[in-house]
DNA sequence: GGCGCTAAACTAAACGTTTTGTAAAGGAGG
DNA sequence: CCTCCTTTACAAAACGTTTAGTTTAGCGCC
């Protein structure tokens, strides 16, 4: 068994105040601290932190709770918490509710019992009232990349609907007027909100949307190159697509290349936060980069400031903004619509 | 604050004693069952599992220390961990010690003082001494992918080597005789367990090695990207090459892409557990798949059993088979060796 | 030396559970 | 009715800390 404050006291001669004290920073006298500093040397003495927690009620960990951990963003995201939170001396507790809300719930009240000090979490669907069971609870939680419906929640958002109207926007503003878009998930509030962005962008641009150059898939690499594969059969081609979840482009860039289709000559593309691979393919492939690591912080240390006790401004949603990363894949509409010429009169295609 | 034993007790009209006995599961008189059972629901009341782990010190937490959390082969593994933990009701605290033996120990330490039950870890550095001193405080430790050097320790591995050696053997007799190897940083387990493995492999098939097919790296999708491209520039290509980790695997792949190399004509290719696009790009990349998932899980339940209390052959050193994926991006040798001919002298290059 | 003041140390009561003796209640058997 | 046994409940002591309430030690000053 590990040696506890008493067995330190002891051999210190002290009583555990005293050595209370001195883990806590307290001044001593001179002989004593030697003495204390030389037993807890002695016997390899570490505070135990379960006590700690139970006698304070803080027990400086932080409740992660994810939808799934099997996901590129996810990853990122809690890596960059875990970071925060360690800085502050802060474990993070980690749970995957598979995607479900009655298991996120079941995983909230696990969290709960074991008394983390707040959490973070990535809703798993867009109801989700037993989160306000926390609240109620008094923990502090912060929703990350999607805000829950019908709740005062802090939440760090990237800003999902203005980027991807940008993107569209400068699309159609290089003359695309056939633009595809192949989004996530309709159940996740980020992927809803990108669509919109999409509606909107063609809108301001001034194009018309059509249904055939929608899809709503569920966000997987074969779901983009599936996408791509079949907006490619359409009769009239798309002239620009954009690929709304990493998977996504992933998997849009493999149909590409199988495809042999020309980027951006045939086909533009914008996609979306995948670092790995973006910049190492040619043409490097533009996308709306999400700050990712930039989130995990600001939720991190905004959970940090309500366990403070500071709740100044609640809610506070903070929303980041999306960078365009550069890239080749991005280029002036060179189909022209049914029917029109260029110049001398070259359809060119 | 939320509600206590004493609260449930009190309302109940019974002894605190009565609603842990409730609580875990013990046999009470029909009238006291109601009272209990009505007062529990009413306050909402929660068992605290602080408390619980301060009286019968087990926190029914366990511990996950990885290098980094930036990989998908350690998000792989975590979230297979995380799911057999949760399957018998514990948590898993996570840490990330960026790869540096130093924050390792202190992160361990941490974890110590949380009074993790046991502790899975993927160690940074082939020394680790500081393990020793968790094994010494009773805490099962169990290594995931990497075997620590000269310390008892339970451990789940994949046969790095041996896949390895196998794969290369095969392309050996599929007539290749220039086979290269990109492989991760030295520093860890299974980048020279896989390096030895290629060379066994290529002595078993009678094939030489030369230093300039060897490309030692540090794993990134960059790394493996450049190392196949500098391989391409040698006077005597290789025909064939074995990326040894799932990065450089992508990064071999971005580069056969961009080089217009044709595969398996000009180039066989085996690569590493990439599970995301190996099987949608055409040819299919053939891989030596390690069951990451199966890692995870054996860790978990391995740790689970020591701290039940079973220590039988301890150090268990269990290594899973990695899988041989299919695909097309192997062939049978068709450079010849410089000066010697086919059939009517044809050179196929 | 006695008084007052401050700094340092001590004792004991929490925190919310589980668990170890004990005691009360409730039958069964004589 | 009494005894004996079983079942169920109780009160109190842990677990390893922090902290409020007290006591002691040390020192300067009249």
């Amino acid at each position: 068994m590990a040696a506890t404050m008493k067995d330190v006291a002891r051999r210190a001669g002290v009583s555990v105040y005293t050595i209370s004290k001195y883990v806590n920073g307290g001044t001593l006298k001179e002989k004593n601290r030697k003495a204390v500093e030389e037993a807890i040397h002695a016997l390899g003495y570490r505070p135990n932190a379960i006590a700690q927690s139970l006698r304070t009620s803080y027990s400086r960990t932080v409740g992660v709770l994810v939808p799934t951990l099997d996901s590129r963003y996810n990853l990122s995201a809690i890596a960059s918490i875990e970071r925060t939170l360690a800085q502050y001396g802060y474990g993070a507790l980690i749970c995957d509710c598979g995607g479900d809300a009655a298991l996120e719930e079941e995983k909230l009240d696990f969290l709960l019992r074991r008394t983390v000090d707040g959490i973070i979490l990535i809703p798993a669907d867009r109801q989700a009232p037993h989160i306000a069971k926390a609240v109620r609870r008094n923990v502090p939680v912060v929703a990350l990349d999607r805000l829950p419906e019908g709740i005062a929640c802090d939440a760090a958002l990237s800003n999902n609907r203005e980027a991807v109207q940008a993107a569209v926007k400068s699309l159609v503003e290089l003359g695309h007027k056939r633009v595809a878009f192949i989004g996530g998930s309709q159940q996740t509030f980020t992927a809803r909100e990108r669509m919109y962005g999409y509606l909107e962008g063609l809108r301001q641009g001034g194009a018309d949307n059509f249904d055939e150059y929608i899809k709503q898939t569920d966000g997987t690499v074969e779901d983009g190159f599936r996408a791509m594969m079949d907006l490619w059969l359409l009769p009239e081609r798309p002239t620009a697509v954009i690929a709304a979840e990493s998977e996504l482009s992933m998997g849009v860039f493999l149909a590409v290349t199988k495809r042999r289709i020309f980027v951006p000559d045939e086909l533009s593309i914008i996609g979306y936060d995948d670092q790995s691979i973006s910049h190492l393919v040619r043409p490097a492939i533009c996308a709306v980069e999400q700050p990712v690591e930039k989130l995990g912080d600001i939720a991190a240390k905004l959970v940090l400031r309500r366990i403070g006790g500071d709740h100044s401004g609640f809610p506070r949603v903070s929303i980041s903004p999306s960078q365009m990363k550069g890239g080749e894949s991005v280029g002036r509409c060179l189909v022209m619509p049914a029917g029109s010429r260029i110049g001398g009169g070259r359809y060119l295609r």
